[in-house]
DNA sequence: CCGGGTAACATTTTT
DNA sequence: TGTTACCCGG
């Protein structure tokens, strides 16, 4: 077998990591060091030098998206696609098992995924039944609390007693909540880690055979692994299991979510006999980036040390633009873009926190600049969709609760508050699930005539969906089900632009069904819903449209492009302040700014403002000490254009700079429609002249030959 | 059932 | 400041 393919691609380390015949290898990647490819090389190689059959192979990887490509990358790289290897999330794998073995992990074999959001009803509900106070208990933290112990690998049952009263209140909720879930066959995200891993303790047998099956164990991003993870990979590893973990733990950034770098740190401590190879040679940035990026990482303690090199140019400086606004910020960012050449798909804007991408739009707007945001909210949580899949879920489990509280007046058929109130009281006390406290309701007529009307017709509808999906295929049901249940009709009467996407997508969900059915040749309801759940239903509809990315620098991670604007460079908001007090958060936020400077190719730009309106209220940060981490060689500072002053607070007498609006920064101004103002801003030259005033309401943008604005 | 008014809220996010 | 969730009145 000729494996030169993969081998000669690869640089000496890279190699070294792919052919290693060490049981155990760290592979530190630093960004843009090739690790996808060497752990796809690595794959290849196993499987093309019978070290191992592709059904002993275990990749294990963070998102779908990861595990796709990864998929897809292995494909092209065998002469024929490999059979029998496992390759997907933590999550999926987990899913996998437990519906393998559903027995032997104590669930239904039906059992679906709770997402966050019906989890988070859950515990609404749980406390408001337990009577407990929702503003010392807010179902947020609950559910964090809860969410927090699973990522930890402990139960109700594990955690001590406590005296706090508070704890007790949260203990509590966690306890019920179990129950609940339980009862009702549902599994949580962090459920499906601690059952699997409960899977194997439990079960010695079934360990024993995935333990036998599966020689080879790759796992990608190990520094955001968490305790639970850990816990799951460790025991199925056992003695036998060769284990490449490949990461980077200057690009940890989900410490706050349970991830715990120490894994990837003792690492060697932990394992015997492990190999650590060192990936340092950058194919992405140019020379300043990666030296900035050195620098600025340079500043945190605890690393395992790696400094990044390139073979590269130094390239062109890092600009650092100091604006004095937001809006200046934006709209500087905005104008740079417009006159380039480049595809605007090579381009991102990345910032500490979502409330920033606004202001970015409106002038990317202003401009007529095609963007895309990523990290909204992915497709099958939207509302309609929703809606829908709880259809889906009640033919499938009709003691679905939590779908069935969903939409058991979704459209409106006369069910109001108070009758599923006692609905859900009746089946508490029962203690049976809510469809059969449904049947009984109107069985016995424990409500009014109209109500149990009402119900019964929910119940009729929901059983005639089911006699009919008999032997249609997943496309259909879907299909049915939308319109069956009304749903399209009742989004069809809303008006406006949100009920027209809104029919829309529950028709895209039939396509994401059709297709669905056709990639994985699959066209089980049950598999499909619970896909939904685990999947975030990829929010890149439209990639082939030219657009410039808008995201937060955590969704950025992975991500690279030609020209990189990084903005928001201020203390308090990057570092947060949230985070900043706290050494380990501090050292966190430098490794989130750590990741921004390395998804840059060849161009990046750095910005900060010294005055920006959150919230309401001006803030006047000092500039990131990012910033001044980085040598002064790698930075071009950029200067304002002459008409645009700097800093001065519009509220102080603005210094004597006229431009071509004939207002000064800072004026107080007339507007007949929207009262008085103050010029935030100026530019253009004639007709063109536009100047952007602060009203008491609203702060716009407005043209001078148009607006009868008045000097006062 | 809708719509308006208002109080509370506002890192980071995948599964 | 802008959004959103929730409450009350029509």
């Amino acid at each position: 077998m000729d494996i030169s393919r993969l081998i000669d691609p690869l640089n000496e380390p890279q190699r070294e990591a792919v052919c290693t015949d060490s049981q155990h290898t760290l592979v530190l990647a630093g960004a843009g060091s090739g690790k996808t490819r060497v752990l796809t090389h690595r794959i290849v190689y196993l499987i093309e030098t019978g070290q191992a059959s592709s059904f002993g192979v275990l990749a294990v990887t963070f998102t779908n998206k990861a595990a796709k490509e990864m998929r897809s990358r292995i494909d092209t790289l065998m002469e024929q696609p490999p059979r029998g290897m496992w390759v997907g999330t933590f999550h999926s794998l987990a899913h996998r098992l437990l519906k393998t073995h559903y027995k032997e992990a104590n669930l239904p074999e039906q059992f679906q995924v709770l997402d966050s959001d019906d989890q988070l009803r859950m515990v609404k509900r749980i406390i408001k039944d337990l009577n407990l106070d929702d503003t010392k208990w807010p179902p947020k933290s609950a559910q964090w609390f809860i969410n927090g112990k699973k990522d930890e690998g402990k139960r109700f049952k594990h955690i001590p007693a406590s005296n706090d009263f508070h704890e007790q209140g949260l203990l509590k909720v966690y306890e019920q909540y179990e129950l609940i879930c339980q009862q009702t066959g549902v599994v949580d995200f962090g459920e499906l880690l601690l059952r699997a891993h409960e899977l194997w303790l439990n079960n010695p047998k079934v360990l024993e055979h995935y333990q036998d099956r599966f020689r080879h164990i790759l796992v990608d991003e190990y520094q955001d692994i968490n305790s639970i993870q850990y816990a799951w990979l460790r025991v199925l590893c056992g003695e036998k299991a060769h284990l490449m973990v490949v990461g980077d733990d200057d690009q940890s950034i989900y410490g706050w979510r349970g991830a715990k770098v120490e894994n990837i740190l003792r690492y060697s401590e932990d394992f015997k006999n492990v190999a650590t190879i060192k990936l340092e040679q950058n194919y992405r940035s140019s020379g300043h980036i990666l030296k900035a990026a050195n620098a600025v990482i340079g500043n945190n303690s605890g690393r395992l040390g790696k400094e990044l090199w390139t073979d590269d140019e130094d390239g062109k400086q890092i600009r650092l633009y100091a604006a004095y606004n937001e809006h200046d910020e934006a709209r500087f960012i905005a104008e740079d873009m417009e006159g380039l050449l480049e595809s605007y798909n090579e381009m991102a804007i990345l910032y500490r926190s979502n409330a920033q991408s606004r202001v970015m739009e409106e002038h990317l707007i202003r401009l007529s600049i095609p963007y895309r945001i990523y990290g909204g909210h992915r497709f099958y949580d939207r509302l309609e969709i929703k809606n829908a899949m709880c259809y889906l879920r009640m033919l499938l489990n009709r003691h679905d609760d939590t779908a069935m509280e969903r939409i058991i007046n979704l459209p409106v058929r006369g069910i109001g508050n108070k009758s599923i109130d006692t609905m859900r009281i009746f089946a508490r006390d029962q203690n049976i699930s809510f469809w059969q406290a449904a049947s009984q309701i109107v069985e016995h007529k424990i409500l009014p005539s109209r109500a149990c009307n009402a119900i019964e017709s929910f119940i009729t509808l929901i059983n005639d969906i089911d006699s009919q999906t008999g032997d249609l295929n997943l496309t259909d049901v879907t299909d049915l089900v939308i319109k069956q249940s009304n749903l399209i009709a009742h989004h069809q009467k809303e008006k406006g632009e949100k009920g027209r996407t809104r029919v829309e997508n529950l028709k895209e969900l039939v396509s994401a069904a059709a297709s669905f059915n056709n990639e994985s040749d699959n066209s089980d309801l049950s598999e499909f819903v619970s896909q939904a759940s685990l999947d975030a239903g990829d929010n890149q509809a439209d990639t082939h449209e030219q657009a410039v990315s808008l995201m937060t620098l955590h969704s950025a991670k992975g991500l690279e492009f030609d020209r990189v604007y990084l903005v928001g460079l201020e203390e308090q908001l990057f570092p947060h302040k949230m985070s900043m007090d706290d050494p380990d958060g501090l050292q966190e936020e430098r490794r989130l700014c750590y990741v921004g400077i390395t998804r840059a190719r060849k161009h990046l730009c750095l910005s900060y403002a010294e005055s920006r309106s959150l919230y309401g209220s001006s803030q006047f940060n000092a500039s990131s000490r990012f910033i001044r981490e980085i040598p002064n060689e790698h930075i071009q500072e950029i200067r304002l254009k002459s008409q645009i002053t700097r800093p001065v607070m519009y509220t102080e007498t603005p210094k004597e700079i006229m431009n071509d609006s004939g207002f000064q920064l800072g004026q107080d101004v007339n507007h007949p429609v929207f009262g008085k103002g103050v010029i935030l801003s100026c530019e253009g030259i004639g007709s063109n002249a536009r100047v952007e005033v602060k009203f008491a309401k609203s702060t716009k943008w407005l043209m001078l030959q148009f607006a009868k604005l008045e000097a006062l």
